[in-house]
DNA sequence: TACAATGTCGACCAGATTAGTCGTGAATCC
DNA sequence: GGATTCACGACTAATCTGGTCGACATTGTA
């Protein structure tokens, strides 16, 4: 598994932030009630969004936490690799990646995964997601109204 | 990480066999000390390899290991599948390959880069990396001639 | 037939990672 | 001062990884 469920919650929590972005804090309690996420694991994961600029968190009665930036402008890779560290889908190309060296004659295979994947992780922004979640709301409600 | 040593490792043996093919069974230690593997470790691979038919064995003096098919018949894909078991990049894709269902609104992400890999892994074979290793080793001779 | 070579199988193990929980403390607002 | 909210680190149970080891089965050869 390359992902933990710490990309696939983080993710979660970022959108729904997106979602309420420009309505002031969002307080965890609500995040985890609404992405269905356990809070207490989702303070980690908080903890370690802000570290990396991700969000800014306020304390105190009225306080929680939004985004830094826009949502059209966090890619999906900056997220992951901010929570996941690596994505590399094997330690050597990790390691190569990063300056090492020792790959067997097998790495070119992964390098040129990883590099795929990335690319595609870069396109793919936190706005595109809600707009993704958005459009499959609509959808089920026109579903629904038939 | 998506693959653990055991995928590397027994891609590795796999090829060493595939070197070796039509020269009657090789030994687990030949492998190991050619292939830099520890050997009662390798022990393990070599029997998953044997279960799912990629390799037949004979006991005794003389004994060892061999392909079953031509290496050119042997994708990556189905190797790395028959030793690390679903390669899906996260939990929930593993499942709905195989009949589950819940996915939350992030999935469709991540079953396109599966889709792309296990594409890419099955257009290759161990054929081909064996010849990927001799032209590295021809590589290299040519430079030291020099 | 005895013995050596070889594969087969399962038990066992130490360390890392995952997915959390909990408690204490700090900031903020009223 | 008290309520609310985040901040941070300690702790844990379960699982996975990367092995090792020993007992045993099979086969070729002297
Ligand atoms: S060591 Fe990286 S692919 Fe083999
Ligand atoms: S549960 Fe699979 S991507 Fe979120």
């Amino acid at each position: 598994m390359l992902l933990s469920t710490k990309g696939d919650y983080g993710v979660r929590a970022l959108i729904d932030l997106a979602k309420h972005a420009g309505e002031g804090p969002v307080q965890r309690s609500d995040i985890a009630r609404r992405r269905q996420l356990p809070e207490s694991y989702l303070d980690h994961l908080l903890a370690q969004l802000r570290r990396d600029g991700f969000i800014r968190s306020t304390r105190g009665p009225g306080g929680g936490h939004e985004l830094t930036r826009a949502p059209a402008e966090i890619t999906l890779l900056a997220v992951l690799e901010c929570l996941e560290g690596s994505l590399a889908p094997i330690g050597c190309v990790a390691e190569a990646n990063r300056g090492g060296e020792s790959m067997c004659g097998q790495s070119w295979v992964w390098q040129g995964i990883y590099d795929d994947m990335r690319k595609r992780l870069e396109g793919i922004t936190i706005a595109e997601l809600v707009e993704h979640e958005r459009a499959h709301e609509r959808a089920a409600v026109a579903n629904y109204s038939i």
